[in-house]
DNA sequence: CGTTGAACCTGTTTGC
DNA sequence: TGCAAACAGGTTCAAC
């Protein structure tokens, strides 16, 4: 659920209702999740919301502490697949899932939902959250031409892989991975390294008119995202490639293939999105041979 | 370097 | 209808 554009919208939708907000407590449920709910329980408490930051999947909420010669502390929270954050009344019936809810000075709770608890989070200095950040690749909707030709035309792994990588570009996930491969009509197992440079180019603008396209929808609500007011993305019903298999192709009326690529189900056109050459050898199709320069060395004798 | 598969955990959908 | 398998927006790690 939460990719770039999902987390985008947390972000925005969770700003001004957590601005000047203080926490007063701190409750907690299950926590195999948190890299050290200790500190948190300890720390947090007392502790003002500062701004709130998206990087990549990442949100950050600084905590400025009572004492002003205390240095800041950051939030970190990765929604995994199925992580909410959502600012409720403290009287709202509380999902199932609730892990962790921290009770702020305006009589509402931010609470933290996730079924599957694939999401993490944690409290760190500001030594640790260099670490973090110092791990992630570009941002996308703001990474240069120059700079995602190169990270891409030097890499000879397929390109569906590169852009879920977050050491590439931070954010893109397995949605808009397919979405912006479809839109700048690239076959996801085509290799970086292949790549023409007018076709990287594309990729990225197509990228980038994805994520924005999707932010300004509020992201795509599978089966249930919401933003931290509860509020349904849009995004879904623009899908063009992502959960469409066997559906016609938007541009060419094509079927949708779904195909496994990186590890993960990925969905293109077949048409389109042309595949690259030979690559992946199909049952009862013999392996090329590759002809080895005959070494003769010990001919002499 | 790159790829693959499994693991983490729960809920929902699909297939027989 | 019922139960089991497959599948899900993410990341990480071992093995090859």
């Amino acid at each position: 659920m939460p990719e770039l554009p999902e987390v985008e919208t947390v972000c925005r939708s969770l700003r001004p209702l957590l601005a000047g907000r203080r926490i007063l407590r701190v409750e907690m449920g299950k926590t195999d999740f948190v890299d050290n709910p200790g500190e948190i329980a300890e720390l947090a408490p007392g502790c003002a919301i500062g701004s709130v930051q998206r990087h990549g999947k990442f949100l950050e909420l600084m905590l400025e502490r009572a004492e002003a010669n205390q240095s800041p502390l950051s939030l970190f929270v990765h929604l995994g697949m199925t992580g909410r954050l959502r600012v409720c009344d403290k009287e709202d019936e509380v999902a199932a899932h609730t892990h962790i809810v921290f009770g702020l000075n305006d009589a509402r709770e931010l609470r933290y939902t996730d079924p599957r608890r694939f999401g993490r989070m944690a409290l760190v200095r500001r030594a640790e959250r260099e670490t973090i950040l110092g791990k992630l690749g570009a941002e996308p909707l703001e990474i240069t031409k120059a700079d995602f030709c190169e990270r891409i035309a030097k890499r000879r792994a397929r390109i569906k892989a590169l852009l879920l990588d977050q050491s590439v570009l931070r954010g893109i996930g397995n949605i808009y991975a397919d979405e912006s491969l479809w839109r700048a009509r690239i076959h996801p197992m085509r290799l970086g390294a292949h790549l023409r440079r007018d076709e990287i180019a594309h990729l990225r603008s197509a990228v980038q008119k994805i994520l924005s396209e999707a932010i300004r929808l509020g992201g795509s609500s599978i089966s249930d995202f919401v933003d931290a007011a509860g509020a349904p993305g849009e995004f879904q019903l623009r899908h063009r490639a992502y959960g469409r298999e066997g559906k016609g192709c938007p541009r060419c009326g094509s079927a949708i293939k779904r195909a496994i690529v990186a590890g993960r189900s990925s969905f293109y056109c077949g048409k389109c999105q042309r595949a690259p050459r030979q690559k992946t050898r199909r049952k009862g199709q013999r392996q090329r041979k590759i002809k080895i320069a005959p070494k003769r060395l010990n001919r002499a004798a």
